[in-house]
DNA sequence: ATAATATTGCAATGTTGTTGCAATAAATTA
DNA sequence: TAATTTATTGCAACAACATTGCAATATTAT
């Protein structure tokens, strides 16, 4: 499986590259000057998941956003930390922010989903 | 908007304190005994989160898992702790660790959404 | 008992994300 | 360059979860 350039995989990350920030599937749809199937956008965005190029996260309104991954490939996968998302410009953001967190004796995690949700600086 | 008493509310809040650990709609479908509509569950649920009986939080999955409140009440909601979702038995539960965090000057954090993804305890 | 209105059931709708399959196109080989 | 292999894409259908409008029902207050 490995894997191909094409057009549809540049203009995604070149998009949310250039938000830098993390974004929806909407939102690159939207962003996204040529036309590309809402699968697709999917399927590319999962494969750069895999690859380590970018990470997923859950926010409040069950949505998935995607971000760009920092120091990470498909063996070390460090994302643990806290993100925001304002509810005013729905914009969602990585912080700097590391998660810390003990668990009871026991509890395997196998990974790590915090989302912080208001108003951004932005927005205030 | 008084709230009025039904058995159907009695219902899905005694399923949930009997269960000890959050759950989904369609969990507490299949635990209760008499017959609810699924759109009533949910708007009884969300009820619930307005008056600072439970509270709702976002698993991986984008589901939504509603857990009883300690100490909460309309106005005071403290919910900043973490969660654990177990993927073999697929329970989420409120776990003591409070969340620390810190964020940039000008942000407002208005909600905590916290979970911790893996193999809980029983399962390990 | 009557009135007011919160709650419910039902069906329809919305939103987000995934999947099967045939067509297309990128990378490899001859 | 031309042929081959197969990763990628578009399309349509599907699935899962959640919400909403509206009429019927049940709870509470009078
Ligand atoms: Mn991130
Ligand atoms: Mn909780
Ligand atoms: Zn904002
Ligand atoms: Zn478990």
């Amino acid at each position: 499986m490995k894997r191909r350039n094409t057009p549809t995989k540049e203009a995604v990350l070149s998009v949310i590259t250039k938000a830098g920030q993390a974004m929806s599937q909407d939102a690159i749809e939207g962003e996204i000057s040529i036309d590309i199937n809402r699968a697709t956008i999917y399927r590319v965005l999962n494969r750069f998941c895999e690859d380590g190029v970018l990470h997923k996260v859950i926010a409040e309104d069950g949505k998935q956003y995607f971000a760009l991954c920092d120091g990470c490939d498909e063996t070390h996968q460090m994302h643990q930390h806290f993100h925001f998302k304002c509810t005013v410009c729905e914009t969602l953001e990585c912080l700097p922010n590391e998660v810390n967190f003990s668990i009871p004796n026991g509890y395997h995690v196998e990974n790590v989903n915090c989302v912080l949700t208001g108003v951004c600086k932005k927005c205030s």
